[in-house]
Formats: C-alpha cells, sequence, structure tokens
DNA sequence: CGTTGCTCATAGATTTACGTATAGCGGCTC
DNA sequence: GAGCCGCTATACGTAAATCTATGAGCAACG
C-alpha cells in the first residue's frame, strides 16, 4: 500500500472520466495535459493498477476506473458544494445559492420568483440545476430543491408548501380540428404527448390512467417543458400543469374527470445549510413564493 | 471571485478543523506547520473571508469555517472512499471494506463472521466502524452497513436478512438481592441501564414502555454493547438482544410480555459498490451469515 | 496522398510549493 | 521567576511540481 496521493489527483482523475482525455481534462482545469498525464500515472500507482487504456483518441477508462467513478463524482460535488458555501460569509446574503428543480418548475415558475429574489438580494448569485432526476440533494450538487415528494431523508429540512394540479390539455384548434375526447378511451385516435423514459413517479401516475402507455404517445420527450411547448404549439393532447395552462388562453383542458391528480410542491434543503444565511434567505422565500 | 484553490487545500482544511491547529493538522496528513499555513490562508483569500482567529494555543475556527465543516467533512469521507475503492482491483476479493454497524453488532455478532470471512478471503482487510448513529452510508463513510431499520433510500441495496429479538435481563444474583419485578410499574424501584442520548429508533421504542425515561435510569450509555456488559456485571436491569442473553447462563430474563420487540436486521450497500466485486462478496457473506 | 487536427509522450526550463530553521509569544510546571 | 513546551509567523534554500516546446501516431478531409 503506497502513501496517499495528492487530493488533486483525485480532481484530474474526475476531469479525465469526465472530459476523456488528458488534454481535455487539462483544459477542463486550466492546466496542462503533462500534468493530467503525470496526475493520472501517481494515481494509478497509489492503487497499483491500471486506470485507463491510452489511445491515440484519448483513455478510455477501465472497469477499475469506472467502479470509482462515483466517488470521483461525489468528490466534485462535495468540492463544488464547499465552493460555493465558502462564498460571501455565512451571515451575508451574498454569494452562490445552487437551486435543483424539474425543468417545468424552472421554466414556467421559477423565473418570475428569481427575478424578485434577485432584486431583493442584488448580491445573490442563483445557480439553477435543472432535471428530472432529482438525486442530488444529498450528493450536494444542489443546496436547495423544489421536489414533488415528500423527501424521506432525516438531514433534510423540507417544507410543503402546496399542490400543484395536473390535467391534460390541447390547443383550441387542434380540438377543433380532431375533436374533443370525452373519455379515455376517446384518446386512442389523438396525437399524444407523454414521457420518454419511465420513472418511479411516472409508474405511479399512469396507475390511473389505464389503457394509455408509453406506445400510444406520438411524442416523447421528457422534459416537461418540452411537453407543454409542445401542446402550446398544438401538436396533440398532453398533460400539464393546470395553472400554467390557464395563462394562455389557446388552451383547453379536457377529460377534467379522467385526470386531476394533485402534486404537493416540497422546498427542501440539506439540514447543514441551515447555518449559512442566504440559503435560509432563499428556502423561505421559495416556499412565500410558492405559498402565494 | 479568486480562481479555485488546490483540492489539498480543503484536505488542510479539514484537518485543522478536526485537530485544532496548524501543527496537529500537519501532523496528521504528514506535512509541516507552514504548508498548512499557507493553505489556510489560500483558502481564506479564494473565499475572502477569515476562516480562524490565530491564537497562541491553536486555531479556533470563525462561524464562516463552521459553516463549512460538514462540506470539509463529506470531501474526507469521500475521498477515502475513493481510495478504499481504489485499493485491489474491482473484480479481486482483496483490498478493503469497510463495514458500519452498531456497537453491539460489532462486538456481538461480527466477530465470529469475520473470522469466517478472514479465512475464505487472507487478502481481505475489513475496517469495522462502529456507531449508533447511522449516518453514514451515504456519505460513503462505509462501504456496507448492518442496520436494525428497513433503508429508505433508493441509492442503497438492502436484503433483509432476519430479526432480532430484546428484552429485558439481569444477572440471576441481581434478582436474588433486589427481587424479580413482575410488572413494568416494578422497575421503579430498581437499577435501570438505558441510553444517554435519545435517538429517533429509541423515541419509537420507549412508546411500549410506558413510565419508563431517561431519568429514571441509573446508568446511562449510548453503547448498546457497554449496556450488555453492565447487565453481565450484575449492574442491574437492561435491555438486550435475547439471543446474545442465553449464552451467559448467569443472565435471566424477566418481564417477558412488556417487552419483546422484534429487530429487523437488514443489510445494506450502496448501489455504486455492486461493481465491486469484493463488496458484493462481502455483503452476501454477511447476509448469509445473518440468515443462518 | 498530403494536410489538418486531434491525441499522448517526452525533455528541458521555470515557477511553485515544500521543508528546515529560527524567532516570538503565551501558558504551564517546578 | 526560570525553564520548558506548545503554538504561530517569517525567511530562505531546495525539491517537486508546473508549463513550454516538440515529436510521433492516428483519423478525417479535400
Amino acid at each position: 500500500m503506497s502513501n496517499e496521493p495528492s487530493w488533486d489527483v483525485y480532481r484530474s482523475f474526475a476531469a479525465v472520466l469526465r472530459e476523456g482525455s488528458l488534454s481535455g481534462a487539462a483544459r477542463a482545469l486550466g492546466m496542462t495535459q503533462p500534468s493530467i498525464a503525470r496526475h493520472i500515472d501517481a494515481l494509478e500507482q497509489a492503487i497499483d493498477g491500471k486506470l485507463f487504456v491510452r489511445t491515440q483518441r484519448g483513455l478510455s477508462p477501465t472497469d477499475h476506473a469506472l467502479s470509482l467513478r462515483p466517488h470521483a463524482d461525489a468528490l466534485v460535488a462535495a468540492a463544488a458544494a464547499l465552493r460555493r458555501s465558502g462564498s460571501g460569509g455565512p451571515d451575508a446574503v451574498s454569494g452562490v445559492v445552487r437551486i435543483s428543480a424539474s425543468h417545468a418548475v424552472g421554466v414556467m415558475q421559477l423565473p418570475p420568483i428569481l427575478t424578485d429574489s434577485r432584486r431583493a438580494h442584488p448580491e445573490l448569485t442563483i445557480e439553477l440545476s435543472l432535471s428530472d432526476q432529482p438525486d442530488d440533494l444529498l450528493q450536494r450538487h444542489a443546496d436547495i430543491a423544489v421536489r414533488m415528494f415528500e423527501p424521506t431523508q432525516k438531514a433534510l429540512v423540507a417544507r410543503h408548501v402546496g399542490d400543484v394540479r395536473l390535467g391534460f390539455h390541447a390547443r383550441r384548434d387542434y380540438l377543433d380540428r380532431r375533436g374533443v375526447p370525452n373519455t379515455l378511451a376517446d384518446l386512442s385516435g389523438h396525437d399524444l404527448i407523454g414521457f420518454d423514459t419511465e420513472t418511479d413517479f411516472i409508474r405511479a401516475a399512469m396507475r390511473h390512467l389505464p389503457g394509455i402507455d408509453r406506445s400510444a404517445f406520438a411524442l416523447r420527450v421528457d422534459s416537461d417543458a418540452a411537453q407543454f411547448a409542445a401542446i402550446q404549439a398544438g401538436f396533440g393532447i398532453g398533460i400539464c400543469q393546470t395553472a400554467v395552462a390557464k395563462r394562455d388562453p389557446a388552451l383547453v383542458r379536457i377529460l377534467v374527470d379522467a385526470l386531476d391528480l394533485p402534486l404537493p410542491i416540497w422546498i427542501v434543503m440539506h439540514e447543514d445549510l441551515k447555518r449559512i444565511r442566504r440559503c435560509r434567505v432563499v428556502f423561505d422565500m421559495l416556499a412565500r413564493a410558492f405559498m402565494r
């Protein structure tokens, strides 16, 4: 067992995994290719095993390297979180706060909220991490998250700030052209907009919609923002938030009885961040905005 | 916003937080005091704020530094996990596996299991992290955990491998001397052994034991292994596993009806580690041993 | 078929970071 | 109160890391 490598070696390792080449990693880190190469050599020597096979088109990771990837990513996330929390003191409302949310929330609800926040706290920088796979709070990929389900972790501070209603919607002229479905069964002849990959949440929701599955969709896309845009464009019938749909007078809600799914909205934060004032401020601000 | 510091700076920062002085951190990391001092200076410059107030008895962290501590600890844990996983290839049953368990399990059940494991895999090094606050799998303080409750995280692989029964026990001569209690109320005159700090699990368990709380205990200690040792020493009446108590003929189970709490045993592993063969091997080995 | 663009590897110059040594300060013990 | 032991701060020479520069190999393109 050789001695411990410098942590910079880990950073280089993560960058090479991410970028796929020594040169790419060097560019990403603002270093040079020989330095990264030495780091990889050092790490391979420390763990006594090959991590990459060198090719002329870059480095391709061995199984050994792939098995380490999750740890490397965790390190990157933790370092970024430390750097973020370091910015701008624990008591000042300045520095960086990173918010994780679904694409839908990020596109359709957060912008006005963040605009107000910016006005109230001009020193505060917001990072928005939009993703529909919400696995990032404990990994510290984000400081605060807007979630559509109750978090189960004890290490998290969570507040239920309201509910969102989902419903089938379509543009008026589409319905004029193709007819208005009155039952779930009527949907079979229509152009449906739905998910691409099935998540736990979607599996649960689809139990309320017998007869509809992935194969029924004429447009499959995971971003709910893109789904909404497709509905707005008159592509066909899809599911979106009723509150958001109301803003567009061209949209019509249909099949009201078939789908009326209330989704809870939770604001979630890691407990450790309670000590950092700007995180508490953003947390409260988000909670207030969604409760309104 | 200045440029990013070296990750070694984070390592030094965590060490100073942990050790309380530049010199101590230097000793812990095998470096020298001026180097650590330079690192702290660099970090303070990068985040543009003071992290420690220098005194002649060491460095005392500011609120700012304390607010960063959880992140620093996360980095340390992630680096250690990466180093561990790096040891000894993904397909070999050699290297290091870190197991987290309660003190009780670590003292009373794991030793024979690990002995067998050692015989089967002499190249495998086991690290045992005994703690009664099980917050460590997602933070990667350990690779595999033995838990007494069902884990809720999706990122974890878990297997229910049996149950453990808890009951009141005392040594025979203690009961001869002080009398045998027949109801929960009878316990009030006795020397009770119990927890020191209340955890979620304990709160739930105590709901089944009306009239007993922390103030009733004559000996308060969080380690269940220490509690068992106290029972064995004839200190008084305490709660322990019935199966373990049976091994000592001097121990008597009492108040059988008042407390018969079955605790599930779960073996838990982070999903990421499924790729690492020695972790799968240890996981299966633990599962088999507990199911037997 | 040469040219361009990308990669990794290597050698040498230079900067950076480290360790050693020392000084200064405060508390503790005798 | 003298001596000792711990801590931090500073100066300086050296060791180790970095960058620059260059060469060689492979793929895509005209």
